[in-house]
DNA sequence: AGTCAGATTGCAAATGCTGCAATCGCCGAG
DNA sequence: CTCGGCGATTGCAGCATTTGCAATCTGACT
């Protein structure tokens, strides 16, 4: 169990345990039980129980109907549903975006993922480039593009059925990936490389690198990657735009980790290597 | 701001006001100072500090860069989409998805939005009536049908035009809205009167109702409704049927409010006192 | 530079938290 | 139907944690 805890700046325990079980019992896929949460903290019993009702009466955790054990509670729902996260993303990306579009000297692009979509909320231009494809706003297919097939990455061949249905996927290029087997090989393959790309799968003579935005290094929240026509952009120099693009999105994905000013410069050496 | 303490059951201070503080600037648009806590709190200023700081420790809350107010952090983001809010929702739906079905005696149905879509999540036939269209997983537009408009009543024509763009709506039969303001206008209705229908908008010979399913009546997270071939599903009828589906909606919506005190009878003074 | 508002830190008091142990409530076994 | 057994809940007294005050720091604006 990784517990780093810092405290050079005095710390609330009781809050800091409360904080624990909601992220305990959120992680946990099953009801978690007061007894399980002792273990967790390694505290008594009835501090336990005292901490947990805290957060039952704020609606933070609830009980299922009739049990007596934990799960999250709607206030965790109505408080982040009711957030503004892209903005977030994009504020907190939005540097390293510019960055990377100006490194590159190509378009860059930010994606969320959106059901069985990719959709692009925002992106960079280099300055002396045609804009290429992909505006703000624009929905992309999650299985034939690089940002989608990055969003993708931690999904199984099951997670892709639930998605698509078995069938065949649409055909959009003769380079479109159509069935469901060969999109969760690209998954496993783009999953342990780090990037994810399009070869023209999607849209005819475009080419595009992407890698998953990571919170934690696991939740994936989003993803960034550039994009040009292939005459362009030859087939190495995207090779190696790749890595930048990895290291771009660890960039981002720590400064959402850890949003707090010691880890913005975790980020700045992330990125300060290749800058 | 009177500080009633009851202590019948225990409760953690300090993580209390730490929950306030998140409530707190999850519900700001803007981010909040350290003196605006001190203030909602009632507390020193160094104690607000410390509660403030220890849950910026555990990436509860952030900083925006450089600045020194709180924002959300990515622990919010973090646990609340890894947790299985769907399955929740269907859980604590079902009872009511049920009655619903057998009081109308025709299909009802639960949907959330995936972005631009409704998904159905879960549904219950009724008994003698053969099913009717919309499988459990299926996606349908947001813009052409009845759970589609319920989950956008609270939209305006900006955010319609930020989802949809600003050209035509594309239609699926003689019925269906294609233009940005129509829908807007409709949405002001049905956020007005709480229900929206679908007149064969989608599918053609079919006529729907649903309302959505608002947490604190506020926030919608769902929405619920009955369908039925137009043959069968008079206009009078399925008048009739909208008021059942606005309750039944509002059940779902209270008991997932207080998902922890619509179980427990003691909780009913915690409420009293609190209101 | 000088001033001011807000953020951060040190410290001793005391409040609130904790663990222990006793009680309660629910099940399944006898 | 009663009896254990297990986990949840509650009462209590000691003391660790938190708290408010006051001092210090930061950094923005004059």
């Amino acid at each position: 169990m990784p517990e780093d805890k810092v405290r050079q700046i005095p710390f609330i325990q009781s809050l800091d345990r409360g904080l624990t079980i909601l992220q305990a019992v959120a992680l946990s896929k099953q009801p978690v039980s007061l007894g399980e949460l002792t273990e967790i903290l390694g505290i008594d019993r009835s501090s336990a129980f005292r901490l947990a009702n805290t957060l039952r009466r704020r609606g933070f955790l609830a009980c299922p109907a009739g049990r007596k054990d934990y799960i999250l509670g709607s206030s965790m729902w109505r408080l982040s549903h009711r957030y503004d996260w892209g903005n977030m993303l994009i504020r907190v990306a939005n540097q390293q975006l510019k960055l990377l579009a100006t490194q590159i000297n190509e378009t860059a692009h930010l994606a969320i993922r959106e059901g069985k979509y990719a959709l692009f909320i925002d992106h960079a231009a280099a300055s002396n480039v045609i804009a290429v494809a992909g505006q703000v706003g624009e929905l992309v297919p999650l299985y034939c593009t690089a940002h989608g097939k990055a969003l993708l990455a931690d999904a199984d061949e099951r997670e892709l059925r639930a998605l698509f249905g078995s069938g065949h996927l649409r055909r959009y290029t003769k380079n479109t990936l159509t069935s469901i087997q060969e999109l969760a090989k690209e998954c496993t393959l783009i999953k342990k490389r780090g990037f994810a790309t399009d070869e023209a799968e999607y849209t005819e003579e475009l080419r595009c690198v992407a890698a998953a935005i990571r919170v934690d290094n696991d939740v994936i929240v989003g993803s960034i990657g550039v994009s040009a026509p292939m005459t362009r952009f030859s087939k190495e120099r995207y090779r190696a735009s790749a890595e930048q693009v990895c290291k771009v999105a660890q960039a981002i994905g720590i400064l959402l980790s850890n949003a707090d000013q010691a880890t913005d410069r975790d980020a700045d050496k992330a990125v300060a290597e290749f800058a």
